[in-house]
DNA sequence: CAATAATTTTTTGAGAGTCAAAGTATAAGC
DNA sequence: GCTTATACTTTGACTCTCAAAAAATTATTG
């Protein structure tokens, strides 16, 4: 097998699999009653200021309207605090509970260890060749869009 | 920003829209009908010989019952088709019609044109420390199945 | 060889995730 | 103050999924 064969069945089986797995290192017993999609929901809503359903929409790229019903779940399962902006009574500001980022911690120290069972053997030169072709696989991706 | 960050960065962001973007990149004009899942059946069908749903149920790591749904409409739409196995009665044999063939090449095509986009302008010994880090990646994954 | 068990597929019922469009509440503009 | 715009929720419909029940066929076995 080549190297061109290689790095098809690599890149088809992973991007094939990558959700799968991801959701079963993720959702352990700790966090059971939550399913991936709102494991990403709450990476979205992070630690910082409280955000508002659009723009946490916009950077998950679904519509407003399925948002909410991901909310009114992670809300009543207490993930997710909802209240309403001052400045703007339209406008409702989700931020993540003390359980809520304790799962956001799970999920980031997923994608560290990730990074870090990428990178691990490879020296410096390697990661720059490493950056450069998942550059141009993100750059083919984006020619597409 | 470090070398760590860019990785993780790219990892991260291809991971959460590869599949958004492929829906784009795959479903054009002339397949509109047809979902993103399909495609992966059109492609697990593939253009060898007839599968029975069980095979193909397995190699897609969904149900039977769930797959006897997707193809019902595969079939309604002219992609797939069905026949009962001569030898064993029970089992229902998939093939793709001659549009699935045109899908199952399309899809062929850009899986392809991606390798090529992947390995543009690195050079063996780039190639083969970037089959190593996707190794690492895959490692990784396969650790926490 | 006839009754029973196993296999293959389909159907059914239920739940999650999604969107578009309609509805509600608040803010902004004229 | 009316009208329009904005932010969000609700509703109805669709896809994808599974588990379990049902149907058809084949294999076993007493």
């Amino acid at each position: 097998m080549d190297s061109y064969d290689t790095i098809s069945d690599l890149l088809v089986n992973l991007f094939n699999e990558i959700m799968d797995i991801e959701e079963k290192a993720i959702i352990t017993e700790e966090f059971q009653d939550i399913t991936n999609n709102d494991m990403h929901i709450i990476a979205a809503i992070g630690i910082g200021l409280p955000l508002s359903m659009t723009t946490v929409a916009n950077s998950l790229s679904v519509t407003v309207g399925t948002l909410t019903i991901a909310i009114n779940n992670l809300v009543k399962k207490g993930y997710v605090a909802r209240a309403r902006s001052q400045a703007d009574r339209r406008v409702v500001l989700i931020s993540l509970t003390e359980k809520g980022r304790s799962a956001y911690s799970h999920h980031e120290d997923f994608h560290r260890k990730m990074v870090e069972g990428v990178l691990k053997e490879l020296s410096d030169e390697q990661i720059q060749v490493l950056v450069k072709a998942m550059t141009n696989l993100k750059e083919f991706f984006y020619s597409y869009k």
